[in-house]
DNA sequence: CCTATATACATAATACTCTTATGTATTCGC
DNA sequence: GCGAATACATAAGAGTATTATGTATATAGG
């Protein structure tokens, strides 16, 4: 598990690319793609994602469908035109972020 | 300028690294180096740097010597062996980090 | 059967880190 | 002389995440 100071400011990056790859997630299943992707090494906790899920809706971004499954309720959550390219934008910043890190740091990372 | 949150959780490893690449600075000195290396990119606030370098000196990673010139005083930080290691250490980390990323984003980075 | 674990959502209290603001003071360039 | 740069420092506030808590259903193993 990563020191989870480095995670901070990444979440949204990390919603929002995973959806744009995977299509149509929920919660739960966006914790579990994560956990694997990182290899056990992310793991998203609940207070932080769907705070962050229920803002990324009410910013335009995402866009939601509720589907009963007997008793229970999923909430899938699927990108919008505003939300692809928002995607794009962050993984953008993140990667000009790591260069410039490279830089400072002196290690090749690029 | 890079957006401030992913920076978040970085300042330590930047000021490690940074002295221990360029040995003894001095605060405003590590902020100006910092500017430089990451071509304006990265702008460190004093109120993040100072309490950061007080916080390292406390932990045993830094020791500090305090040189008059004519009237201002600087204070000069250097690595500690604790701090070397620190260094080394969250270095490391960091790098492991962006793999992580970069498997999760599925982007090359690395 | 029942109980722990997994699935699935959500929110509140708290902690942590950084930004912004403020304060003090010296030195340099025009 | 005066604004910008140098040089330190701390406090108030913002933002993001963790931890804790709550609710509820489904499943696997003893």
């Amino acid at each position: 598990m990563h020191s989870p100071e480095l995670l901070k400011g990444t979440l949204q990056t990390i919603v929002l690319k995973v959806l744009k790859d995977h299509g149509k997630m929920y919660g739960y299943e966006i914790t579990q793609r994560v956990k694997e992707l990182s290899d056990g090494k992310i793991l998203l906790t609940e207070g932080a994602l769907y705070p962050s899920l229920h803002k990324l809706e009410a910013e335009g971004s995402l866009q939601t469908e509720t589907v009963h499954l007997g008793k229970r309720v999923r909430k899938y959550y699927s990108l919008t035109p505003e939300g692809r390219s928002l995607s794009k934008e962050r993984v953008s910043e993140f990667i000009e972020f790591i260069k410039t890190m490279s830089s400072v740091l002196q290690v090749q990372m690029i």
